[in-house]
DNA sequence: ACTGCAATCGTTATCGGTTACGTTTCCAGG
DNA sequence: CCTGGAAACGTAACCGATAACGATTGCAGT
């Protein structure tokens, strides 16, 4: 069913419709100065040929290709939800969408390259990208959006409310009775990452109880980064009664340590997570956790970069998505009411 | 945090390195023939000027670009999942990834779109692509490795073994006592729907259950397009006791029209389907279906592009890789053991 | 000193398409 | 019949990089 052909070009096209390529070119972009007679030749030796255009010689010569650009760092399912949404504001809009990504991710971590891949899309190929992968200091002759930048990025970005959302996790433990509540921070150089940080002092301070450092592990997103960081907490004489991740991924190996120290969640601790991915309700018991919806901030991001591109934009160049708490089995009062 | 620069191309690099293009092109691509001294001077200038390769120029140029591409018809979660295995195939192996996606997808289906989106890729941009949607006659300059291929298409893809899998559900259900099985098929021009539906047959066949034409329900893989199927087959006098829809997106859709018509799963009504995507654990009851692992698929496929790529190719062109049945609540006994 | 080969590096055609510019064609108006 | 101007179309430069090719230089062998 393949047929492996030579490609047809745009001079194969001129020669078979007997004129040169400019003229097969403003046939082809519907520009102005062929007369109707022409345009009919052209348009039959295109359909005979089967002619399509080169995206690539196509973005070499012009300014504007309609194609934006897509550059992660991962394929986990939140980044498929960011697709969806980011396709969602994209459809029908005569932008198509490229995603960049490079073998390089899993093993060995080359740092930079996500400025390598965004150098080779937004050179000519790409209108704008969107970048979701924790960097900042992007050089880019088209416009970036961010989705959860680095922290003090002024850069356009798209980013949920996680200081409200840690905000209201950690009010959630506080309000069931807890009180020396562990946190597990996520990568610091992100602003995600520092804004949950920051929302679960803010909750412990208004609620008058004092920040313990020693309550909180210095992760980094990756959920193994979570597990001797639980571990550390848990096997304290003084174990925290709750602990509050700063991502699903990481709170659901703070189960599994739990699971493994013969602790029972929620009976002898709660966890709160943060993402609410699709496995934070499949665990045994459900996790409670904060929703972000990665659907919407790939929406907006999608949004932002096609007015940035065609240069209608009037919005703050930052958006803030608010989040939600949902609640599952994997929090429930202190056993003790007498916890510090 | 971003600065928007004149891009740096490589005469830029070779001006202030005092030396040709060409020179610098050598030096890039490490070629031979380029004095130690001169390495240095380009390397510094590169450095400098922070150039990095075009990679519209380059694959304009040159025949290889270490570059594969993906072409879906759609981001749903399993496409997530085959993208997960493709690039876990390509990790370190040298080979990055263009996914193309067109913003047209959603609401009017223009026919062919996979065919421009190929051929604008396979132009010169990749080397090879991996097509994840339905289609089959596909011109292309490079290899294509299609996984759920259309139905005859002696192309080079990967597919689940859909016949024995298909199999294994109705089997499943005969041995709960279930005679009155019906089925959803799925897009008739796919080789996947065709042989889930072949195994329905056999399946029913070989355990001398006659087949029953008026309890297939043609449907087409969309989830939409199995809910008036499913209410026509559950609104008859006699309905089935059974449903085996060939997807799990059209599963859900029976388990919605047997919940509005009163149906309780799998007390009246045994449902299974086909996929195991990540829903169908989430649904109460949760669905039995069919694994089969999206995940395996990429890989294989990217595995296979590469071969057919670096031209090392020896095994069958058609991999077929097996499933498993999942059996959660969805299915059990029929009511009265006096089922036709 | 001369030959020959290899190393080194610049020049240029080329990839496929776009577009500024120049040329030809055609027709209306004088 | 001549002219002006617009419409129609071709020519060629160009985008950024590669590679075939030619030219120059260095150096070992004789």
């Amino acid at each position: 069913m393949i047929e492996v052909n030579a490609p047809v070009t745009m001079s194969d096209v001129a020669r078979a419709a007997g004129v040169s390529t400019a003229t097969v070119s403003r046939v082809v972009n519907g520009h102005y100065g062929v007369s109707a007679r022409t345009v009919a030749q052209v348009r039959s030796a295109i359909e005979q040929l089967g002619y399509e255009s080169s995206l690539v010689a196509t973005s070499l010569r012009r300014s504007r290709t309609n194609v934006l650009g897509l550059v992660a760092h991962s394929f986990q399912s939140y980044t498929a939800e960011v697709l969806k949404g980011v396709m969602k504001a994209l459809s029908r809009s005569g932008f198509d969408l490229i995603i960049y990504a490079n073998s390089d991710l899993y093993g060995s971590y080359s740092e930079g390259w996500e400025q390598r891949h965004l150098t080779r899309l937004s050179g000519t190929l790409t209108d704008g990208c969107i970048v979701v992968t924790p960097w900042g200091d992007f050089r880019t002759r088209t416009p970036v959006v961010a989705i959860d930048p680095v922290r003090g990025s002024t850069a356009p970005s798209v980013i949920s409310d996680n200081f409200a959302g840690a905000t209201t996790a950690v009010q959630h433990l506080l309000g069931l009775g807890h009180r020396r509540i562990g946190f597990i921070a996520g990568r610091d150089s992100l602003a995600s990452a520092w804004s949950r940080e920051e929302g679960y002092r803010a909750a412990l301070t208004t609620a008058g109880v004092p920040v313990d450092p020693t309550l909180i592990g210095r992760g980094d997103f990756n959920p193994e980064s979570a597990t001797p960081l639980a571990r550390v907490l848990l096997q304290r004489p003084d174990p925290p009664s709750a602990i509050f991740a700063a991502s699903d991924g990481m709170a659901l190996k703070v189960l599994e340590v739990a699971r493994e120290l013969g602790f029972s969640v929620p009976g002898d601790l709660s966890v709160v997570g943060f993402d609410n991915i699709p496995e934070s309700a499949l665990t045994q018991p459900g996790l409670t956790t904060v929703d972000q919806s990665m659907y919407q901030l790939g929406y907006e991001a999608a949004r932002m970069l096609k007015s940035l591109v065609t240069g209608e934009w009037d919005e703050p160049s930052q958006i803030v998505l608010p989040t939600s708490l949902v609640v599952r089995d994997s929090t429930a009062p202190p056993k003790s009411a007498a916890a510090a």
